[in-house]
DNA sequence: TCCTTAATGGCTTGAACCAGACATTAATAC
DNA sequence: GTATTAATGTCTGGTTCAAGCCATTAAGGA
């Protein structure tokens, strides 16, 4: 448990209001289990946990009464008497999340399944810093928070490097007046002990996986909007590497045979892939070619309705990221790869460049089973991943109990 | 515990042979506390496990009773009653490894510490398949494992992808006749229920993190040799991938600014890193330019007597190898490169082009403390990490109790 | 309605362990 | 040698939990 986050929580507890009801270590794991395997019977318990029955019944009735567990109304049909089932209580308390992009952010409540309940779209600049945007998220979140359940954590994510342990944001790149704060810090007072923060690729990758690729221990996001990036999952794990900027993909030299002069990139070198291949390269190109366009949806619009040039463009930048997809392939052979952002909404225009690009070069081995797709989640990928993000830290001893400690 | 791995455990304890010394988990928690940590006194177990003294003390009874572990005959000194230091007891048994590469396997002994012993070097043939090479590597070990201490353990590694959990090569692009081979089953006959199989460059990677860096959780290790892999450490752990193919290098496509035609790989490919960088690229250049050469450790030598072409060529290498470990540098975002392999040995010569381009190409967050540096392991990292590799499986309950069982 | 089946509940026993309270032991400092 | 100090040994409850034996409970089928 990471001190900031524990800020509030022990503030609470020094004020001598201790909860009720607390759980211990072992009902965690039994909470976490059935989180994990879906409804569960006494007996399914047993067996997974080697647990005697009584001690199943007791952690079971320990979590019954805390009200993290309920039995979903429904039994099971067999010959003898029904098994009663027990699953997560949902709608014990919720959630929200903060899905912070370059120029807008998306705002959800979910309930503690992790499934969305209201989403809010907004437009934002990261480049106000983050005191304007900060403001703008607590207000959002705000609204959001409606009374009749507690809030049990807030998950944030944002378009650069973060230090995952104290959810700080370190040397970023794109979010200028960022560098060095700490938004659990500013969050917590409003939003209580458990504030999650990662790197919004990141959040991506592991809401694909919680939401459609739950068996999936490999997997490769690549996120293609105004910028490039990659989120990666690894043994099933999120890679963050040593200094949190793991899935750097935007800024590899792109692998283009053309002759043309390569571009120059926002990060100052010539020739990245985000230069050639993310959303404000092909904006970019657009206007150069005297068919300016405002946004990177407009780009997604021209598209879907056939516009010629913004649809060659497209395929271009599929072909590019595809050289370098391919590279990644053979250094993390994944099983899956996820291609999300704005400008995955134009479906196979963009996956065929890639595709194309992946079968040619990557050895048959890693090649093997390799599913290859764009996210089907709607944007909601992030959001979604961030109240995983969030729930994985909950269903932990001290952070359960002090969620317990607020109602 | 594969099934692999255990048949002859199983087949031991049917045939009525109980081992009198049997360990349960909690002792083997108390080995794997000690041999993570060091020496440790009694106080310092109670402090790492929460263990009660009484606990703490009827465990250690155990590990002394099986001589898993031993008082190194020292105490520390402070003022009052020197505390008994535990360690973990080398000496108890032994390991054998074969590193198997495409022209050449070195064969160790290693203490259950993971220090080498004794250890020889052959010349082989991985092309003339399984057959002859395991003969050998039979053989070869056989020699080695005197009497004296039981043998609790054995480690290969060859050069192609391997399937952990089975030891199962899979598809290798150079090992001709191998595909399919179940290394376990082979060796387990003579050597034993516990083989581990792995890749070659995961088991150097290991090794080195084992040996040099062991507190560095993102490792990447490149090893030049005849050609080109790499060896991958995320979130501590090696990082295989879907099918086992992680770390290929090699056969990403090399960015080069030569106006020179693409040469052809191995792998039917044009362009690839290897067909550049490998020791094998380095030999055809060599005999192109009328200097042939009969090995890759002839073009070492050439490097380090001052021969001016090999220099150029190595150093030539260095920059291509670097242009693409730029790429995975900002993708993976490891602390701490490792450059391994033969070609290793030419030092700064190969150093000095991969420095450049590292430098000169990945963004200021990615690099930031980045280390980069050569093998310091004299050719020992593969096996130093098949020895690490064996140990870490070994101080299982079921791999232990089947150890004790055999003496 | 009665029987069979499978999931539960209750209760008792014994093993493993933690928390303390004291008693010992082995160095160091005077 | 004696006092001080820190590491160990030992012993006594008290708690947690696995195992096993029986009694209940709730469906489906005859």
């Amino acid at each position: 448990m990471s001190i900031v986050a524990l800020i509030g929580y022990a503030a609470h507890v020094e004020a001598g209001q201790e909860s009720l009801i607390a759980v211990d270590s072992g009902t965690v794991e039994l909470v976490r289990l059935v989180r994990e395997h879906g409804p569960l019977s006494r007996a399914d318990i047993g067996e997974h946990t080697g647990w005697a029955r009584v001690t199943v019944n007791q952690r079971l009735d320990r979590t019954l009464d805390a009200g993290l567990l309920h039995t979903p109304g429904t039994v099971t049909s067999a010959r003898g008497r029904p098994a009663a089932q027990f699953a997560v209580n949902a709608q014990r308390a919720h959630l929200l999340v903060a899905d912070i992009g370059a120029s807008g952010m998306r705002l959800a409540r979910t309930d503690l399944a992790g499934r969305v309940q209201r989403r809010v779209d907004q437009q934002i600049d990261i480049a106000d810093g983050p005191d304007v945007v900060l403001t703008a998220v607590v207000e959002g979140l705000g609204a959001l928070d409606e009374p009749g359940t507690p809030l049990w954590g807030v998950g944030v994510s944002v378009p650069g490097p973060v230090e995952s342990a104290t959810g700080t944001v370190i040397s970023p790149p794109i979010m200028t007046g960022w560098d060095g704060t700490c938004i659990p810090r500013r969050l917590g007072e409003r939003f209580g002990p458990l504030i999650f923060v990662d790197n919004d690729v990141n959040a991506m990758v592991v809401g694909e996986r919680a939401s459609v690729y739950a068996d999936v221990d490999d997997l490769l996001l690549i996120k293609v909007g105004t910028g490039v990036g990659a989120g990666i999952i690894a043994n099933g794990r999120t890679l963050r590497g040593a200094n949190g900027s793991a899935g750097d993909i935007g800024h590899i030299r792109a692998d283009v045979e053309s002759d043309r002069q390569a571009p120059l990139c926002k990060c100052g070198q010539l020739g990245c892939v985000e230069a050639y291949a993310g959303g404000w390269a092909i904006m970019r190109d657009l206007a150069d070619a005297g068919q300016p366009v405002a946004s990177v949806d407009q780009v997604v619009a021209a598209v879907q309705n056939g516009d010629a040039l913004a649809t060659r463009l497209v395929r271009d930048a599929g072909r590019v990221l595809g050289s370098t997809v391919a590279d990644a392939v053979g250094l993390l052979n994944p099983a899956v790869i996820v291609i999300g952002g704005q400008l995955s909404a134009t479906g196979e225009h963009l996956l065929a460049g890639v595709r194309e690009r992946i079968y040619s070069r990557s050895l048959p081995l890693a090649m093997r089973d390799l599913h290859i797709a764009a996210s089907g989640l709607a944007g909601d990928s992030g959001v979604l991943g961030l109240a995983h993000g969030v729930l994985d830290r909950l269903f932990t001893t001290d952070h359960l109990n002090a969620a317990l400690a607020l109602g």
